[in-house]
DNA sequence: TGTACATCAGTGAACGCGCGTTCACTGATGTAC
DNA sequence: TGTACATCAGTGAACGCGCGTTCACTGATGTAC
């Protein structure tokens, strides 16, 4: 048995960890296997030891967002072991940041490739669904059993998203950070915790 | 002085609303100009009498969104004589409805091509932000002079394209349908028209 | 402990293909006379 | 009114290039003895 069990596994995850940046940073179709391969210091060839096609790739990328590491607005890890509600204000705090408007390549993928997803396949599409219900699950485990936590957790979801794809639109900072902040202020309120001024501290 | 000199515009205004129902399907960089040309009824060569660059038909094909005909809900030309806040309100409903997810092809740009604009140049930004920001005057119209009327009409506006764009990138369409549902519930609410029953009967 | 070997992850040249762009041309047009 | 002409929108072959994918290979590895 030559090379670990693991070995093959490792390259894999070194494949797509290179893949999720390039695509976070130019979209699927303006990447090709000969960068990502090269970024994950490998060529070419190697690639169809692994995925079947580029295709398969795009959903195993995406997928790595629930992987990687969660950091809270401080730059820190998030405690998930604090209550619901704290997390979820947290999560809200990090996702509209500047931080986050400027680190294209360890974006979310929600943000970063939702036109991409959309016209993709169906393993693509189920792969953004799930990152998408796992960021619905934790705003909505804010809300206890509150009649409205699902209408809310989807509507605090919609925002953080759509926030941010706007903002990274548009040519003017100015009016991205305005959306950024129009977008925070308004989940916190849906979320119940209502704050009057702008939520620039968080930043 | 052969050919008339409307000629070369109506030339240039039938590539650009091929490209653009070509681009909201398929995104920028899986069009080719060969495609774009054809549907639009003409030869490859003949592109480059009207544009420089590819790059340059991005632009353009963003823009025609304000050009092109705006209908209500019940699929009838919008009449801009009405009251702000009932425009507002149609704006919503049409935005968010059923009909808009399922027209790709006429879709708003904002929609179809948040990410490929996000990596975009200059003129392409400079594009979307306009088609933004038209979005954003008709939404704060309808406030009237609100200290909040801004704020509002950046929320509404954040929840009408973030709400679509989502329901376009996941693979189930009763996920879709709730995302819709709920983004425009919370946008008649934010814009001071709350219902508390969906507002399903708008689709 | 040392050596021969089978495995298979990784290599890199090659394939057919379609792209964006260029360019010499063609032919429909409005104008001049 | 009729005809010769200059213009230039549109044509289509050609260009160099990089793509996704294939495939014969190579060489690092763990195992068997």
């Amino acid at each position: 048995m030559p090379y670990s069990p693991e070995h093959k596994a490792e390259t894999r995850v070194r494949i797509v960890a290179s893949a999720r940046k390039l695509f976070n940073r130019r979209g699927f179709s303006e990447v090709s296997i000969d960068e990502v391969m090269s970024a994950a210091g490998l060529t070419r060839g190697g690639f169809y030891n692994h995925f079947a096609t580029k295709d398969e790739l795009y959903a195993e990328a995406i997928s790595r967002t629930l992987q990687c590491e969660k950091t809270g607005p401080d730059g820190k890890t998030l405690d998930f072991t604090m209550p619901p509600a704290y997390i979820a204000q947290q999560i809200i705090a990090v996702y509209l940041s500047e931080r986050h408007f400027l680190d294209i390549e360890d974006s979310c993928a929600l943000v970063a490739l939702p036109s991409d997803t959309a016209r993709g396949g169906a393993a693509v599409k189920q792969a953004y669904r799930q990152v998408l219900e796992t960021m619905i699950s934790l705003f909505q485990a804010s809300q206890g059993d509150h009649p409205l936590a699902r209408r809310r957790a989807v509507a605090i979801a919609t925002l953080c998203v759509g926030g941010m794809v706007l903002a990274r639109a548009v040519d003017d900072t100015r009016l991205g950070d305005e959306i950024r902040e129009v977008a925070m202020g308004e989940a916190l309120e849906t979320g119940g915790w209502g704050v009057k001024a702008p939520a620039a501290a968080a930043e």
